[in-house]
DNA sequence: TTATTATTTTTGGTTGACCAAAAAATTAAT
DNA sequence: ATTAATTTTTTGGTCAACCAAAAATAATAA
């Protein structure tokens, strides 16, 4: 099996699987990896034999440790890509996953070393998605989208994941300015609309507007 | 044909053709493509149906125009990525080959853009090879190693592909500083040692630094 | 020019990653 | 519990990129 192959389904078992060792489906993976169920039958049956994943015929995959580890350093290195594009060669954030996709197979872990050091060791990317360190480990995120927030709780702007210039008149008109604190007093149940307390003024963001902004929990 | 796979034939019969349509065979093109000429008959007749290639059996191949404008956007994107490792990265001139031969796959324009602009638009890369120009232009250099200098004429020294401590130490001791003017006084007809004009001071350069020492022709 | 050597091509075969369609197994619904 | 729907696996097959060995062609030397 070629590294770039096995990669990519190490990847997106780890994604499936939402970081834990959940049981995948070969359905699901299907769907990720473009390929069909019987296609992802066979690969998986190869990542067991190299003690990748723990298959079980007609249940589910999951990885091993061995294969975590493996899935672990690609996010690290897709993710690293990512901020290293977005920050140091002023990408879009609409634009880094695509490239990242195929940098992330790149073959150098003293091309990732680098690249982290110039970033200095960032244990987030733009997205605020946890970057793993050299060894696999995730720090815990206080980082999510202003869709996802609690009522009652005290957040702070982090940034956008919308550059475009509608999106930033928006946010000025809304008088949101980044690294700003907020309270989020109510979420309107009709239209899950988000009212906020910024800088002392009452607004309310509108839930796409508030996929698109990056809060930290404070 | 898989991208990478024509890629690595375009570029090798680019640098075996030497910049020129000169006939490039099949056994050259095996050695340097680890593949046994068989497999070489058989990929450059595909390349001769997609006409990036003129293959003439038993003869020879060499690269059409669309081929050859292929072959230096390769060459290019390998180029920018060795000098980007190199000077913005702090990699060692040993290192950066093999790291670029892989990078040079990348497929996405704005990329190689990005990191030209960054570099400042280099002509040369850190050995002194041309960087072809988004449209395949190649400047000519002026650029040559210590060790093919003629005598009498005057150079500058711009820099070194040789960055140990033993051989840094050596030009020190020798008192070649990088951006100095040289002038060649004669060449040892015994050994090839190279005796050159250096602040007013005389050295003896041997062979084996001179292939170390690059040099522009004033 | 003929023999020898070198190179190229042909032929038949492998491997990895994929697919389509049929068969088997699992899960859900009545 | 039986049927229906979904998912998984099996089977047979393709395509790209490679190889080994034999046959054909070209180049070189005697």
């Amino acid at each position: 099996m070629q590294s770039e192959t096995i990669e990519n389904y190490l990847k997106t078992i780890y994604h499936l699987s939402a970081g834990n060792s959940n049981i995948v489906n070969n359905k699901q993976l299907a769907e990720k990896l473009n390929v069909i169920p019987a296609t992802v039958t066979e690969s998986v049956k190869k990542l067991h034999e190299l003690k990748l994943v723990i298959y079980e015929k007609s249940y589910g995959t999951r990885l091993t440790t061995s294969g975590s580890k493996m899935a672990l350093n690609i996010v690290r290195r897709h993710r690293i890509w990512e901020t290293y594009l977005a920050n140091e060669l002023g990408f879009g954030w609409d634009e880094v996953h695509e490239i990242a996709e195929e940098l992330e197979h790149i073959k150098n872990d003293k091309l990732i070393k680098k690249l982290s050091e110039k970033l200095g060791h960032p244990n987030f990317d733009p997205h605020g998605d946890p970057i793993p360190d050299e060894k696999g480990k995730i720090q815990k995120s206080n980082v999510i989208k202003l869709s996802e927030v609690k009522i009652k709780s005290h957040y702070k702007i982090m940034g956008v994941t919308d550059h475009s210039t509608t999106f930033l008149k928006y946010l000025e008109k809304h008088q949101l300015i980044i690294g700003a604190s907020i309270t989020i007093k109510t979420i309107e149940e009709f239209d899950n609309s988000i009212i906020l307390i910024c800088q002392k003024k009452e607004v309310s963001i509108s839930p796409k507007a508030a996929e698109c902004i990056i809060v930290e929990k404070l």
